[in-house]
DNA sequence: CAACCTGTTCGCCA
DNA sequence: ATGGCGAACAGGTT
């Protein structure tokens, strides 16, 4: 479940290659038409071979691994639902679902898919690949502010926050586990629409996802553990209990994910009952 | 063994 | 044009 901390954790994996040459780049051959679709790969091998590893950067669920002295190849990968990356030695036999194997004098740097919900793109440009540059802004960004936060759920004030908070678009990084976090101590039911929230609300939505972000990062840096006053530490066990206020939690699917949250901490408004069915009246 | 689960995209509908 | 929502996708696990 890569989400945004897993992700920034994944991006120093493959950091113990920097500066060493691609010896060899090699796809996977078969199953792999949904994460490779796009890719030039007689392009990118030609491409990669011979370059060092420059540099590489995360942003929400995106990664950027660049090469070539000037940094201008560009690999992008996202890691889909259980993608990961890894290194192994220097004469790894690819693993069926290796996507991408890339090559260098003493290890091999491993793109890993069993689901193929991956996507891997490449892309050699003086500037920053479009598809880059275009990524909205991160949730540590000053322009990730209630602001934006406000103009969106503005746009969504009838959906559930639930679903809203995992768009990438305005909440990048935002998965499943997170999202539920970030209601959980914003004290917002996953079924509140975004409509309901005062402007106070927003602000408290906007700083919680930020701190979130912030402290899932800290975390998967240091020892991957994450504190048991975190609602995380309870959402999987069966029958789990608030590390707030010790209630039984409770589960739902909800905009089609699993969503779990705290029933007297993040209590459900009388006008949130019934959301699921058509509005009635239109602005 | 069919259902499940996961993030994103796509298609359809209003 | 835009939002909302369900289905599709892959395949190991239950």
């Amino acid at each position: 479940m890569p989400e945004l901390a897993e992700v920034e954790h994944s991006r120093r994996i493959w950091d113990v290659g920097l500066g060493d040459r691609v010896t060899r780049v090699e796809v996977a051959t078969n199953a792999a038409g949904r994460v490779l679709r796009d890719l030039d790969v007689a392009g990118l091998q030609r491409s990669l071979k011979g370059q060092p590893f420059h540099s590489s950067e995360a942003r929400g669920k995106q990664l950027a691994f660049r090469f070539g002295g000037d940094g201008s190849r560009w690999l992008l990968i996202h890691l889909g639902m259980e993608g990961s990356l890894r290194v192994e030695g220097p004469t790894h036999a690819p693993h069926k679902h290796d996507m991408l194997v890339i090559r260098q004098a003493k290890r091999a740097l491993v793109f890993r898919d069993l689901r193929h919900f991956g996507r891997v793109r490449f892309f050699e440009t003086d500037g920053t690949p479009e598809a880059w540059a275009k990524l909205p802004p991160a949730l540590d960004s000053k322009a990730f502010d209630a602001a934006a936060v406000g103009d969106f759920l503005a746009r969504r004030k009838r959906s559930a926050l639930k679903p809203t908070l995992l768009d990438q678009r305005r909440f990048p990084g935002v998965g499943n586990w997170m999202a539920d976090e970030i209601l959980w101590r914003a004290r917002l039911a996953p079924q509140t629409t975004g409509g309901e929230l005062s402007a106070k609300e927003i602000a408290t939505l906007t700083r919680v996802t930020k701190e979130v972000a912030r402290k899932a990062i800290a975390v998967v840096t240091h020892d991957w553990d994450y504190p048991k006053t975190w609602l995380f530490a309870h959402r999987w066990e069966d029958g789990g209990s608030c590390p707030r206020c010790g209630h039984a939690l409770a589960r739902a699917m909800l905009g089609g994910r699993r969503t779990c949250w705290c029933p007297t901490c993040q209590p459900r408004r009388a006008s949130a009952f019934g959301s699921r069915s058509t509005p009635k009246k239109t602005l």
